[in-house]
DNA sequence: TGGCAATAACTATGTCCATAGGACATCGCT
DNA sequence: AGCGATGTCCTATGGACATAGTTATTGCCA
């Protein structure tokens, strides 16, 4: 059910096609909730279909492609979400049940599968941090369009809570890559 | 994908029935990776039909029930995932994409999610750093029943990547109740 | 011994999501 | 004018997962 509250949330900074929609999901909100095409362009004639945006044709070669844009009850839809109450959510990382049992794993395996764990956090972390930084610096593509109709002296907030969000998941990167790195020195003692 | 594999894992410990696998679950593996009932019989059936599993079935009344035990190819499999190359995998958590558009919320509304988080998380933590007394005290029935059929010089190896799962899960519980501390603070300065 | 709670085993249904594509458009080059 | 690279838009399929049930058995005690 996030999807559609991301997707709507990234239209709000600006009408966008599917195109659109896709290319900057990875760079925005895609890295609080990721999602591929697949599940993008079906959702979007959903939201469509059920009036939480509405689509206008543009035309495209001999075809047309569709532009998206929030009504007010998408608006209004967002808003509800947001202030419901909050749901459990029951996390399923692939990589604590490996690690719990990582005995059976051959050594040099399991030091080679932490040390390309330990890549792709970093990896992740570099472009979680980079992407804040573009946020403080308003230069964010997504975030300067929103800027652009939003009055300056909310500004500050918006910007405050976008980077609260990335600070929770840097942090977490950063505690993950310190897990992963005693996972290692285990390794060390037991082998 | 790693349903499986935590199924495996957990009937290695010793056979089980699917009532005994989904009770059980909810203490040990369930911790790392969740699954519902209507999710393990159904994974249960299938990993019988590869031959991952054999069920011998139990006189139960009128009817029977099924005691899965692991075969030796739910071991190799077993194995063999866990000496494959790791795949990176996407966090989706609602409560980062909620943070980001916190500003849109009612503030109140929004202090009360996130006390009511908090809540949740200070649970999750309090249910793993009992189970991880357990485990530390080795009186865990599920380990304690693995436990009577390895060597006794493989517990301590056993134990400590246990445990270790449970630190990595401890330490981002901690983490995310810090942070959503921080929410907290920044609720109060922007309203 | 009849009833009721707790235990045990399982199913149905729909949505979410990942993997893997397919098809047309535009641009720059030769 | 033709060709390939890249951009744009979208689909098909199956498995994973959540929610919400159903039916049978056992134990207990009034």
């Amino acid at each position: 059910m996030s999807l559609r509250y991301a997707l709507i949330a990234l239209l709000t900074a600006q009408p966008m096609t599917g195109y659109e929609v896709s290319k900057r999901f990875g760079a925005s909100v895609g890295h609080v909730w990721h999602a591929p095409d697949s599940q993008i362009y079906p959702e979007l004639r959903k939201l469509e279909k059920e009036g939480l945006l509405v689509g206008e044709d543009v035309p495209w070669g001999t075809k047309t492609k569709t532009r998206y844009a929030v009504t007010e009850a998408g608006r209004q839809a967002f808003r509800e979400w947001m202030n419901a109450p909050a749901t459990p959510h029951y996390s399923r990382d692939p990589a604590y049940l490996r690690a719990a049992y990582l005995d059976q794993a051959d050594p040099d395996r399991a030091r080679q599968y932490l040390v390309r764990q330990k890549e792709f956090h970093a990896e992740r972390l570099a472009v979680l941090e980079a992407t804040r930084e573009l946020l403080q610096a308003r230069t964010h593509p997504v975030l300067a369009a929103r800027f652009e109709h939003v009055p300056p002296e909310e500004h500050d907030r918006i910007l405050a809570f976008r980077s609260y969000a990335y600070d929770g998941m840097i942090a977490r990167e950063r505690a993950t890559i310190e897990w992963i790195d005693d996972g290692l020195r285990l390794l060390d003692t037991y082998s």
